[in-house]
DNA sequence: TTCTGAGGTCATTACGTAGC
DNA sequence: GCTACGTAATGACCTCAGAA
């Protein structure tokens, strides 16, 4: 129950197949590398596997290496959460020895047996379900899982109850579609402000608090007095999201728990037990400055008819790669992707809350400089995304407009873009 | 420096409506 | 009938100026 959201989704995916190749069996898993896997009626077999929204990228890489190393069906399919981690679960599945064919779980949802959403590791065609059935080989084998050592019958879930009364792990059945967003946005988003998850979601004040009356109903949230009123996952919403990824609940909770590591001292950002939730709350002012910007960013998006397609936290919105034999990496505040029609904007966020020093802003903006001298960018979203700096007075914008003209004497291509907050910004195509 | 009260902002509640 | 979401009213909380 605890994996129904993920389970939806390979379902859909079952059903695209059976649309094609009727009569076929699925198997669940709970302990291996696979999700599930498909057995055709002629006895090809399929493994599917799901990226989640929390899944991190090292133990999702670690997952799909030790699939390499066991029992292989003779296709595979991979759900991933949005079109960047598609292109990087395609990157690590390039040397991969059986077909494998990578989708994202919105599209996969939403289509039907003759879209082409599938792509494969090499190539940027794009396939239908009917092309990816006819390359699944012959040969390959799903792996065994022993037995349950005890059955248990499905019981009747009476979703009518309030919240409070229905056990964690069924939540899931209960929760509705708001509550299930507002959720993922609260775990993207730690410690945000209510005035600021409102924003992000489109709703009205008293929608929000319906919904927040359910969430923390069901203890999946909670509430913090720091600097104002705020929001966070509760250690059983951090539960919640980890066991429907499949990632671990235990590293999810050391990195994102609010809860106090002593209750008996009073509640402020040293008191916080969660590393990452700890070092977001400590700069609260930085926080809300981001959350505000990116609520700012996704109403005028609303009103100028963009679709936000992606809005990933600090955490997915890195990138790592490779510059002159050593891994590097940019560590933006925010990566945002939005359409409207056939265009596409993107951007890295930086948010820089006062004035710094030339050679300060010369290192804030040297892993930019080196991601940008690589191929990694286009590689890492089909486009080139912009950076968008944004600082909060003139003096500042201008001292860092100037760095970037010197630094493009020797790198013209270089995207970036200083802005000072609802002033110079403006989405342009 | 502390307390108090006015005014503003924001969250919550009750109830209603639209769409499926 | 259910879900999603809006409006209006209300209450809680925050900020800030002015008085003690």
């Amino acid at each position: 129950m605890e994996r129904l959201d993920a389970v939806a989704a390979i379902y859909r995916v079952a059903t695209l197949i059976a649309d094609w190749f009727p009569p076929m069996r699925m198997k669940w898993y709970r302990a291996a590398d696979l999700d599930a896997s498909i057995t055709l009626g002629d006895g090809r077999s399929i493994g599917i596997i799901r990226q989640g929204q929390m899944s991190d990228r090292s133990p999702f890489a670690k997952r799909l290496g030790r699939l390499r190393h066991g029992m292989m069906p003779g296709g595979l399919i991979v759900l991933t959460q949005d079109e960047i981690r598609r292109r990087h679960t395609r990157r690590m599945m390039y040397t991969e020895r059986v077909p494998t064919f990578v989708g994202i779980e919105s599209e996969t949802i939403f289509a039907g047996p003759d879209d082409r959403i599938w792509q494969m590791p090499s190539g940027n065609a794009k396939i239908d379900m009917a092309a990816v059935l006819r390359q699944i080989s012959r040969f390959g084998s799903l792996p065994a899982e022993a037995p349950l050592m005890k059955v248990y019958p499905p019981i009747h879930l009476n979703t009518d109850l309030s919240l409070d009364r229905i056990s964690p792990r069924h939540l899931p059945a209960a929760f509705h579609p708001a509550d299930k967003r507002a959720l993922d946005l609260i775990g993207d988003w730690p410690g945000i402000k209510y005035i600021n998850l409102r924003r992000l979601m489109g709703v009205s004040p008293s929608r929000l608090s319906q919904v927040m009356g359910r969430l923390k109903a069901a203890k999946a949230v909670q509430q913090l007095h720091l600097d104002g009123r705020r929001i966070a996952l509760s250690n059983a919403g951090v539960g919640l999201l980890a066991r429907r990824d499949r990632s671990s609940v235990g590293a999810a909770r050391q990195r994102w728990s609010v809860m106090p590591v002593d209750p008996a001292l009073p509640y402020d950002w040293e008191n916080i037990s969660g590393s990452r939730a700890r070092q977001l709350l400590r700069n609260s002012e930085h926080t809300d400055a981001v959350h505000r910007f990116l609520a700012d960013t996704v109403e005028r998006a609303r009103d100028e008819g963009w679709e936000i397609v992606q809005l990933d936290p600090p955490q997915r919105a890195s990138r790592y790669f490779s510059y002159q034999g050593a891994v590097r990496a940019i560590n933006p505040d925010a990566f945002v992707m939005m359409r409207r029609g056939r265009e596409v904007k993107a951007f890295f966020l930086e948010w820089e809350r006062r004035a710094i020093r030339p050679s300060t802003m010369r290192e804030r903006l040297a892993p930019y400089i080196r991601y940008y001298s690589t191929d990694r960018p286009r590689d890492d979203h089909g486009f080139t995304p912009e950076v968008l700096i944004v600082v909060e007075d003139e003096v500042t914008a201008a001292n860092f407009r100037q760095l970037v003209k010197q630094i493009r004497s020797s790198q013209p291509q270089l995207p970036i873009d200083i802005a000072v907050p609802l002033g110079s910004f403006r989405l342009r195509c």
